[in-house]
DNA sequence: TGGTGTTAGTGACTTTGTCACCAAAGCAGC
DNA sequence: GCTGCTTTGGTGACAAAGTCACTAACACCA
């Protein structure tokens, strides 16, 4: 599941995934804290889920020291996450950005199915500044654009103008 | 306390404050997560702080649904409030984050003591850009500036300017 | 085969960030 | 007083990114 948000400026951006045997901080931080908060949801496969009801919740925390710690390392790994998105938006530079997002998006295979939309709600950016960006990479003969899809050529350097961290997000 | 991080590219920025009566969401995810993660602490009046031993705040959370509300709603409201922290520094204006920011940090009173230093810190960007910012509102007169402090004149158009939000934090 | 929606490209312009300076104000020590 | 030093703020030139309005190419399907 892709949870993202759109601003009331009309743009969007993708906060963060939920992968399987994940829990989701939102729907918990919600219930929890009685407040709610607008933020979508997309599945992006197909999902199976959980859900909980409140009270259930509660005895499961008080009870398993298991699930109470399930619960904390799902909340602080969002944290720590949103911390280092946070940095990223306000400091890096787009291009550093798009490259590693396209590694990251690679998943070891050469060929990317995504549009320059996508791509752009995912870095919060605009479509045009992907494109550039693209075609900058393109001329540089690091990959090669086809409609809807993006073929990496050149896997190292794109490694190497992005972050290359393996522990990131 | 303020918490804030620095970037590998030496920038800064605030991402949030803890207020008396409140418990550090960061330290109790590193506690939790069993990660440490590196964002600075930096008290901004005298503090009186309370540390909790991790095997005492397990015991605590299993068994007060009190403490638990509590741990519970300072990591959704931390979360939520990044969230919104995360669109604001990819989609708003700087002009409109930074009459936000003066009317906040204003507390009602006209003069605020601060630099240009320091609200760049605030909003994560670059002093110059705030240095532009607070010349175009003295230019219009809505503010006046002096060295380490702001005059607030038109308070009004600042908050019309800014997203003027009373829930936001 | 023509219409329609999606995807991508382009140029002009504004806003924001970066860099390398300079100038004035405050302050400590003599 | 005067002299350096630090802090704070100002400036211009430029680069990067976002915005707007429009066009072109492609895919698909009735």
């Amino acid at each position: 599941v892709r949870v993202q948000q759109v601003s009331d400026t009309g743009h969007e951006i993708v906060l963060y995934r939920i992968e399987a045997g994940q829990s989701c901080v939102l729907t918990t931080a919600c219930l929890l804290a009685y407040e709610d908060y607008s933020a979508e949801g997309v599945a992006e496969t197909s999902v199976q889920a959980a859900a909980i009801p409140r009270d259930v919740f509660d005895d499961l925390v008080a009870q398993s020291k298991l699930f109470r710690d399930f619960v904390f390392a799902a909340f602080s790994k969002r944290i720590t996450d949103l911390f280092l998105m946070i940095d990223e938006v306000a400091f890096q530079r787009m291009d550093v950005r798009l490259a590693d997002k396209l590694i990251r998006l690679s998943n070891n295979q050469d060929i990317i199915a995504t549009t320059h939309q996508k791509l752009s709600v995912e870095l919060g950016t605009a479509r045009e500044v992907i494109s550039r960006q693209l075609q900058e990479f393109q001329r540089r003969g690091w990959i090669e654009q086809g409609r809807g899809n993006i073929n990496l050529l050149n896997r190292t350097k794109l490694e190497q103008l992005g972050g290359h961290n393996t522990k990131g997000r």
